[in-house]
This record gives structure tokens, sequence and C-alpha cells, in this order.
DNA sequence: CACTGTATGTCTACGGTGTATATATGAGAC
DNA sequence: GTCTCATATATACACCGTAGACATACAGTG
């Protein structure tokens, strides 16, 4: 409410700063700096306006609510990168659009967290999504399924980049606490699986769309699985 | 530190009732009664105090933190879950599991956030995980890629249920609102795409595990995929 | 039986969160 | 110069997790 009217009062003026001192962009580029250095759950309405230099009240005069600027900064991310990346084929073409999600949430981590959760997904969101549904549709995926496959790529860009970018050590179970876990429960297949001491997220990227995409080519060539219906 | 030495203790008398009134799995009880009717964020140390008619600060006498109690109660969960169903092939196998998984996470909303946040994943969490490697490594795959396609199927089959249990209509994007922020940005793909108006989770989640098997498939056959390097 | 140690529960309090409400301030329009 | 109204502030509320000091009542020992 009050922002819309002071759009409109400003539409009349000039489409430049504002009457006081100063906001909005700088918030937003703070909330930023915020997420970038720590995670998306440390960005307070306290320490932003601090890091403005203004009351924590006063950024209400801009943002309606905390989830509002927090998609507006989600959102300020998301418009500036170019997900379409005019690809000959679809695989490349898909393969793009998760590379540059993927790396956007490694740059600033806690954005998955903005984008999955707090109900914070910007406008701009439907981007990506334009780029992938095209290229599915082209490798012969309907309607429904190029939804579905979406939200799968999503689902797996997401989470994969939200953990790896959490990486806060002293979470981290640690080849040690890990064997004592699972130790004496009869877990043969884990116990025998050799875990590298660094996990390697690219590769693991790469595999998961890689194996996603042959999934595509499987079910766009008819084969729509076959678990036996017991 | 307490909880163990009141262990030590209790095995020395009886494994029976405490000294004084009740508590631990009436508190998980309790906590888990929270989370299904309301989100996981619902459970408060002082709320969940309360539900067990106790004050806030005797829930530490149990649980060393909100974080542990947390654990204690998705370990209550997971546990008492059989995600092995001693399925003849491996699809199947990997089918039940994530359906198991995914199931659990539908009766108890906000179980996700429990598994994937808060660090509060409880030892359990490597049972669905033997189960799937072992199926995986039937179906041809090697050590890591069976590992890298269980944390595939474990994003998609946890953001999806989460997705769905956490549905509160004032957040969806209800048709109505998704095509006034897409007008006008030549989002013609999803324009086009003929969204039903309530979408069918459970016809998705096939939908997803009959891809990704089918990509193992693919995968386990020597298709590494390929995606021209430009 | 009484005694005592200790585990259990309570009370109070601290620093943190998001934000509703009322007030002061100062720039721009007339 | 005066008025108006968007902006920034001050204060306050309800809530959060949990640290610390204290009260209590049972368990084990004599």
């Amino acid at each position: 409410m009050s922002p819309s009217s002071r759009a409109r009062k400003t539409a009349r003026g000039a489409s430049k700063g504002k009457s006081r001192n100063l906001t909005r962009d700088k918030v937003i580029a703070a909330g930023l700096a915020l997420i970038d250095e720590a995670g998306a759950d440390a960005i307070t309405m306290r320490g932003l306006a601090e890091a403005v230099g203004v009351t924590p009240m006063a950024l209400y005069n801009h943002f309606s609510s905390k989830r509002a600027l927090l998609s507006a900064v989600a959102e300020n991310v998301i418009s500036a990168a170019d997900f379409d990346g005019q690809h000959a084929n679809w695989r490349d073409q898909v393969h793009h659009c998760f590379s540059v999600l993927r790396s956007l949430c490694l740059q600033h981590p806690g954005l998955p967290r903005l984008l999955e959760f707090e109900g914070a997904a910007p406008a701009s969101v439907f981007a990506p999504m334009e780029v992938t549904l095209r290229a599915l549709r082209e490798a012969g995926l309907g309607d429904i399924d190029s939804a579905r496959t979406y939200f799968l790529l999503v689902s797996f860009t997401l989470t994969q980049a939200a953990y790896q970018a959490r990486r806060v050590p002293d979470l981290e179970p640690s080849a040690q606490i890990r064997a004592e876990r699972i130790a004496g429960r009869g877990y043969e297949a884990i116990e025998h699986l050799a875990w590298p001491e660094t996990w390697d997220f690219d590769a693991s990227f790469e595999f998961g769309i890689t194996l996603i995409l042959n999934g595509v080519e499987s079910i766009a060539a008819g084969d729509e699985g076959r678990h036996a219906p017991s």
C-alpha cells in the first residue's frame, strides 16, 4: 500500500531518487551482500537495517514484509541471469540453464532457501522454466511431462547446490562420525562404498543432469518404464 | 550428558518409568503430533512443553537442544518404516523405497524440513540409502554413481513431498496470479502449457521415479550422455 | 526407618526475532 | 510561508531458544 502510493507520487514527479536520504535498491544490495557472506537466515531486519544505516522499521516503508524483501533480493539475482544460451540442441540448452541456476546458488548461498521456501519465489523464476519447457518439448516430451521434468531438474539442482553451499564443517558427517553411525547395522553397501574424503559436487551435478536427460530421451522414445504391477 | 547418565542409572534399576512423572517418548509423540497438524516450524519448545504439560526448560532434561529433539522425532518416524520390501528386481526395490519415504513425508508434513535442514538427520536415514545402493549396484551402477543417484532420488522425493505437504493456499500461485505474473514476458511455452487446476502429485512422483530409473538403465548401459563440448 | 545424592521440574532472565503503532522530521507543491 | 504527506524513528509486544539458580521428590544406602 505505502510503496504503491509512493510509486504513484514518484511517477508524477521524476523517476529518480526519493525525497529523503536513500533506500530500496540499497537494501537489496545490502541484503545480497549479507546472503553472500553468511547464510540466508543471517538476513535479519535489524542487521540489515544497521547495514544500510537506518532503523529496522524504516525498511517497512519500502518492503511490506521480510518475505517481500527476500523475494526482491531473489528477483534481483535471478532476473540478471541469462538462462537461455542459444544452444543448438535441447540437451545443451537444458544443461546450460541449470548450470547457470546452480552457479547462482553457489555464488549466493542461501538463495535456494529463498526460492524453495519462505514462499519468496519472485516472478523471474519463470525464466528458467520457459527455457526448459521449450527444450523439453523439442526433445519430444508432452506439456505436462515437460513441466514434471522441470520440477525434477529444479529439485535436484537447488537441493544439491543448497547442500554444497551451506557446507558448515561442524555439521559435516565427516567419515569418522559417519562410520560410527552405521557401524553394526548391517549396512554392507554403505560400508563397502569408498567414500571420497572430499565429495566432487561438480561431477555429481554433471552426473545427475546427464542421467535425467538420458531419462528424458528414454521417455520421449516411448519407454514409460516397467515396474511390474506386482 | 544428562540423558546418558540417566540411562546408566535406569539400566541398573528397572527399564521402566523414571523417578518423576513422565517424559521422553511422550515428548517425541507430542512433537510428532504437532508436526502432523502444523508444519515443522510449528514445533516450539514452549508449545511442545505446554502440550506435554510441563515447563519449557523441563524438555532440556531429556534433550540437549531443540535440534536433538527434532532429530529424535525424525528418528522415531524413519526407523519405524520398512524401506526394503524384498522386491524381485531393482526397479521395484527403488520404487518401493522412495514410495515409503514419500508417504512418510506426506503423513508428517515438515519431516522433509527435519531431514534436509536443521542438521537434524538421525542415524536411520542410512536405511533407505542402504536399500538403494544395493539395488543400484544390482542395476550395474558403480559405487560413486550409485551414491550420486541416491542423492538425486532423495532430492527429488523430499522436495516434491515437501512442496505438496506444505501446501498452504495463501501461498499458492493459483492460475490467476500465475497468469498475471507471466503476462507480457514472452513466456510462450508456459502460457501454452495447459496447467491442470489441481496438480497430480502422485502421477508426477511416478513420472519422476520412472524417468530416473530409465536414466539409470541408460547410464548402466554405458551411455554417459553426450553434450557436445561446444 | 531415616538420610542423602541426584535426577527432574520450575522460575526467572537474557538476547534475539518480526512487526504494529504512534510520533517526529523534512522535502516538495502551492 | 505554509501545508501536506512520504519517510525515518521510538517504543512496545509477543514470541523464540536456552543459560543459570533453585525447589522437589524419588532411589539407593545405611
